[in-house]
DNA sequence: TCACTTTAGCAACAGCGTTGCGTTATAGGA
DNA sequence: TCCTATAACGCAACGCTGTTGCTAAAGTGA
């Protein structure tokens, strides 16, 4: 929503948020592959690593003989320079999360929710969590970046607002992002849940994960979007309501109006003990997804689906290998989050990072 | 596939980028206008218009007087100052477009096609019908930026490759966007058909084009998708293969080896002279692309729709309406493409258009 | 010991947007 | 008619970006 125009600062950010991209998934590295891989001079890597170096992102790590020549600087990340807070909320629960500049999760804390909780309730329960969370792992106060929130939508992530929560009263239009930061004095970050998700992992996985999905199975179906190296949220942040994808146009009627939605379909497997057909639904569900939005990565979560996750993975990588055409060239992963249920928490950390940190993304990363 | 890396020069291509693009959706406008939306300083703003002003792109159009004060000098594109050459291929005829710096087709031409015609075959048809196109509308070769192709993939866009066309035994694995630089000794871009439509609708649009998509119903079903600003084509160059996304997961057998894709389904309703059943499967399918991509807009174009395009906007639009909750702030608008049959060709212009002069995306606009 | 190779960094530089300030052209009041 | 306020414009100096040219440093290998 800022302004476009750009002027030297925002190359220096641009520039800067590109190492330091690089410089996340890859273990070590030095100057001349930093400038390979981005096409600047090693002169001006040089300014850019001093800069780095300069606030504590990274540090010179010994050198590299490579033969002949004068041996080269190489430096690493350091993981401990910045942090961020992650929150999870949910009807009944909130999840705090403390991760590092590599996103590991360093950090949790889980605190139940009052029923039909206000916004006002659930900013005290974070509060006091956060500093439960620091008690137990001090880290000095100006290296926390911020505080991310991930919720269920709608909500408008441009202007920081919760439009509607399912179920709750009190959460009709409210300026949630602008009420946080206020209350907890830090700067915040408020999306949905699995656009958080799938910030968590496209972090996490650096610049291979150009496109990739997070699909969250955990009352109701979603999917968070990271498309062309960036989250995406659609025109009105409500891209991703995957489970209301119609798979059936004439079966049974949805809560949203519809027919056959991968939900309905999805869920009355599950009730009827049909774990596997339930599978298979959400196999469907993803290679349509991947016709229209032909990602390279398919990731899995969500409570209801971790109960079966060996099931779910195969019947979905097995629908992907079966039911998509041309599977030499159209390579697609499929897994599970490694971060289990802390995904949501810890991606909403990471869309902290990402901010400040993340924003471009790089074709390959370091060779060799 | 250029190296991320960015200098001084990345930055004026960028701030020019962004001056044309409101320039282009704007008849006329001043330096505090360019100012105000762009955030740049109006020196800053003087300094890019002067750019712009030299190169030809933008002429001064008088004065604004404004009440007191030096009444501004007004600003406005010439169209004429930059031209590009779109190219669309069928199995049956190429067509071509040539359009002016604001997407206008100002000639067009359409040839036949050999039955399994070759890559040479092919380019010399294309090479000749610009001959013939350039001659009755006559234009400085030098304010030709290039030409572009959109084709049914699928096909590799990084890397300007066709993999393979279906039925044509030819097109297995050709480096199309090389072989026709070095036919047609022209910058060349290379693109799936519906994409380079999409880019049409984007660029004549403009700012207010952010997310949206173009399906195309013509022997096939397709959608190009504009998302964040810019064409986005999947990791793999497969995104939009719209017409093969299940609706009826126990329905008829599809080409594809999936069962009721939205294709099949709509054929079938078609042969049957079902024509409003068939619309009315496009609409569950557009609004099963609206729940995953949540874009604002949607535009139809194909041979096979046009024939019938009220009926199709009227059942889409209001699926969109009605199967689409909350619809108060999630507006979305539908809507035939105005450059009927030239779509692609058209588009396929506009992305060398949109490669030289069109990076940026504006939230607004010029205010006012 | 010397030639060679590779890396690192200082210094000068070109070019970007920014800042400061004087100039120009208009409206409106004295 | 003159003067003042106002708004737009542009020259010039500036800070900062990455770039270029060159020198120094630190190794290998003969």
């Amino acid at each position: 929503m800022d302004t476009p125009g750009a002027g030297l600062g925002y190359l220096r950010e641009y520039n800067d948020a590109l190492v330091v991209g690089l410089a996340r998934t890859a273990p070590q590295f030095d100057r001349s592959s930093i400038a390979a891989a981005t096409g600047l001079t090693p002169q001006a890597v040089s300014k850019v690593l001093a800069r780095l170096v300069a606030d504590g992102l990274i540090e010179p790590a010994g050198v590299r003989r490579r033969g002949v020549g004068k041996p080269a600087t190489i430096y690493r990340i350091v993981p401990s320079s910045r942090y961020a807070i992650g929150v999870h909320v949910t009807r009944a629960r909130v999840r705090l999360v403390l991760t590092d500049l590599l996103g590991e999760v360093v950090a949790g804390e889980v605190v139940a929710l009052p029923d039909d909780f206000t916004p006002e309730q659930l900013l005290s329960r974070v509060d006091a969590a956060r500093e439960v969370l620091l008690r137990r792992r001090p880290v000095d106060p100006a290296r926390i970046l911020g505080l991310g929130i991930g919720m269920v939508g709608p909500l408008d992530h441009a202007n920081g607002i919760v439009r509607d929560a399912h179920r709750l009263r009190h959460w009709h239009d409210v300026p949630l992002r602008e009420l946080a930061a206020k209350r907890l004095l830090m700067p915040v970050h408020l999306d949905k849940d699995v656009t958080a998700g799938v910030t968590a992992e496209a972090w996490r996985r650096g610049g291979d994960f150009r496109d990739g999905v997070l699909i969250m199975v955990e009352s109701g179906i979603g999917a968070g979007l990271w498309l062309a190296g960036a989250a995406y949220r659609g025109a009105h942040t409500n891209a991703g309501e995957f489970g209301h994808m119609v798979l059936q146009f004439d079966g049974p009627r949805c809560v949203c109006g519809r027919h056959g939605c991968l939900e309905v379909l999805h869920d009355r497997a599950v009730a009827g003990g049909d774990v596997p057909l339930a599978a298979r639904l959400l196999g469907v569900g993803v290679v349509n997804l991947l016709q229209t939005t032909d990602v390279g990565h398919v990731v899995l979560a969500g409570a209801d689906l971790l109960g079966h996750h060996d099931l779910y993975v195969e019947e979905v990588a097995s629908a992907v290998r079966v039911q998509v055409p041309r599977a030499d060239w159209l390579t697609v992963t499929v897994s599970v989050s490694a971060l289990g249920g802390d995904v949501i928490a810890a991606g909403a950390a990471m869309q902290v990072l990402n901010a400040a940190y993340g924003r471009p993304s790089l074709d390959g990363g370091l060779g060799r």
